[in-house]
RNA sequence: GGAGGGAUAGCGAAGUGGUCAAACGCGGCAGACUGUAAAUCUGUUCCUUCGGGUUCCAUGGUUCAAAUCCAUGUCCCUCCA
């Protein structure tokens, strides 16, 4: 029942891996992106649109969930899976991120959180215990620890007692986590620091987790160079058979580097917040499909592309739809831009299998950024 | 035939003597978005050689000053016959 993963490759020039996951009767092969379906849905597709892209793994959000529809509404259910109609790994993200998104300062404390009910105004408060035991509730397949994340820019001195903090919480967590049907990840944070990120992936591995997340990197446009030395400094103290997840990545470039040091997963809004705001990620950048230099474009968004929006539409037609506010175009945009991450996981995959993932990175720059 | 009301930038709509090139909304054009408070948010939208120039149905007038007041005309709406 629980989902196993295994290396089968490690590339010769650098940190990536090549793995196996198995989840059921499934095989999924990581490097892998995982589309976001915070509130049990990746928003405007069905589930068998989402698997149409080859996704595997989906993400949920424990907090979102919690509040609406409630944990013990999706237990009753029968568990997310049954609820949402999706067979697939389900990973759920532990409400650490709403603690950077929605509490201020003041809200944190050593207890847990409190929060205010986005929807009646209710108290509300999350403690890492509490966030363990929602997403056991939801029937959750990789469960994160409740986390602090802070912005990738805060003082060294705040990153140095939050993530000890962090630290006490995981522990917490991990003592209710009743390790039946799921595996529990442990939250590396620490910002670009790496006396910090040692400290933090260290102290986690102590506790033995079953794999590790590496947390507080995008989030406060903090330099390309500070977020790849939070991954190499993650995974620099990590164990090697252990998945590691790079949470809220989704640029393609960040997406190659994460690979190139020795990151295994990653997960984003961007493909389907992107689609629904109108743009097309595609192989020569991404692309606004508001812009008026696409109403007579008649040809694919990308004529390589064998994602059901490429092989039916037409960049004229997407635009239409997206200019009238119609939601085909933002689910037809969503399949491709899911499909454009997964396929380019396919395409490090394949790089890594012939020991030259670096070549590809220098390719991809150039076609994709043109630099 | 009579009595009222109205005409403002691409559209809708404020403004009713100076601080008005004219609020606001829509539409248009562009930008942002990295563990989703995001189908959201931001900028821009008369012309310009950035000095300025030409606007508020039209024409004439009052005034130092008019989108705003007066006269006439044109068109639209409502009511009465």
């Amino acid at each position: 029942m629980k989902l196993t993963f295994e290396i089968e490759k490690q590339e010769t020039n650098s940190q990536a891996r090549l793995g196996k996951i198995k989840y059921k009767d499934q095989m999924y092969e990581t490097p892998m992106f995982m589309p976001v379906g915070t509130q049990a849905t990746v928003k405007t597709l069905s589930p068998e649109e989402v698997k149409a892209t080859k996704a595997g793994i989906i993400l949920a959000n424990t907090y979102h969930l919690w509040l609406r529809p409630g944990d013990d509404i999706v237990k009753e259910a029968g568990g997310l899976h049954k609820f949402m109609n999706y067979d697939g790994p389900i990973l759920t993200d532990s409400g650490g991120f709403q603690v950077f998104s929605l509490a201020k300062p003041k809200d944190i404390t050593e207890e847990g959180v409190h929060f205010k009910n986005q929807y009646n105004g209710d108290a509300l408060f999350l403690t890492p215990e509490k966030s363990i035991q929602i997403q056991e509730n939801l029937g959750s397949d990789i469960i994160m620890s409740f986390d602090e994340c802070p912005p990738a820019s805060a003082s060294y001195e705040y990153l140095k007692q939050s993530v000890e903090r962090t630290l006490r919480w995981a522990k917490r967590g991990k003592d209710v986590f009743t390790g039946k049907n799921a595996l529990l990840f442990g939250i590396v944070q620490g910002g670009a620091y790496e006396d910090l990120r040692k400290m933090s992936a260290e102290a986690l591995v102590a506790m033995d987790f079953d794999g590790y997340s590496i947390g507080g990197v995008a989030n406060d446009h903090e330099s390309k160079e500070d977020m790849y030395k939070a991954f190499s400094y993650s995974t620099k103290y990590l164990p090697e058979e252990k998945l590691r997840y790079a949470m809220g990545i989704g640029e393609p470039i960040d997406l190659i580097e994460g690979v190139i040091r020795g990151i295994d997963l990653f997960d984003c809004v961007t493909p389907t917040r992107l689609a629904r705001h109108g743009h097309a990620f595609s192989k020569h950048g991404k692309i606004n499909l508001k812009n008026a230099k696409y109403k007579r474009d008649f040809t694919p968004i990308d004529e390589t592309c064998d994602c059901y929006a490429c092989k039916h539409y037409t960049k004229a037609y997407i635009k239409h739809l997206i200019n009238a506010e119609e939601t085909f175009g933002a689910r037809l945009l969503s399949i491709h831009n899911i499909r454009f991450l997964v396929h380019l996981m396919e395409d490090i995959r394949d790089a890594i299998r012939n020991d030259n993932l670096l070549e590809f990175r220098d390719t991809f720059l150039k076609e994709y950024y043109g630099e």
